[in-house]
DNA sequence: CTGAAGTGCAACCATTGAGTTGCATTGGTG
DNA sequence: CACCAATGCAACTCAATGGTTGCACTTCAG
């Protein structure tokens, strides 16, 4: 964990940026920092019911997620947004949405013969 | 949850939709039924080195998430799969990104005075 | 009608996750 | 130097998750 400094991780796997995307407080902090800049994870915790602790861990999971980068600036470290891991995430999700597209197109030349041939969702 | 034949769910909640993705294996549920259509739990089980009932938990989870839809079918549960509830998923991760973008520009806008504009990654 | 295939339901176990508290350690600053 | 603020580390609790198994129930088919 903190042993990264700011190296951009490999491409962290879709569980870990999934993962850490699926706790509304974890995302409530990523839009924090996105919009209000980098900050510490004290300054962080007083804005959220949860103690520091809790709030480190969470920006912990985003660290692992690549969503975070955290810097030490002084005695602090600050904790900056990054969304590049998205970028991944959303490809998987287009790609599946692609993927379904062609099967629909598939399903749509097939001739519509009479009584609801099952999977024949419209 | 069976009472939904084939209506759309509203929307489901990000937590769920991005729960039902971190996992892997609900994830390659979801593509096995992208690619080879509508499948039963029984038949998705067999190319899976789980159980029937854990499938169908994957399932469920999926289905909660309106990322899956069952269909009785005769004795039988067809899913198929129904990517829409990840338009919503990305909608948050773009928008975060594109708030990031705003950031960065503005980042970029001011005169680098002196110290850290450290954000500047690429 | 009888049996087998396919589901559904429930109990159970092991592991992970979210959150807490307490204390040690590090680093500015009066 | 001495203090205070911020972080780091560890232990603990409680709930949720992923997986199992066993059994009851429905439905098609011989």
């Amino acid at each position: 964990m903190s042993g990264v400094t700011a190296a951009a991780l490999p491409d962290a796997p879709l569980d870990v940026v999934f993962g850490a995307l699926a706790d509304p407080t974890r995302r409530a902090l990523v839009q924090r920092l996105v919009v209000s800049g980098p900050a510490s994870a004290t300054v962080l915790a007083s804005s959220f019911p949860f103690s520091r602790q809790a709030v480190v861990k969470h920006l912990q999971a985003l660290e692992t997620a690549g969503l975070v980068v955290a810097q030490r600036v002084g005695r602090e470290v600050q904790y900056r947004a990054e969304p590049a891991p998205m970028a991944a995430a959303i490809g998987w999700m287009l790609d599946s949405g692609a993927a379904w597209d062609r099967r629909i197109d598939r399903l749509r030349q097939r001739p519509a013969r009479g009584a609801r041939s099952a999977t024949g969702a419209n």
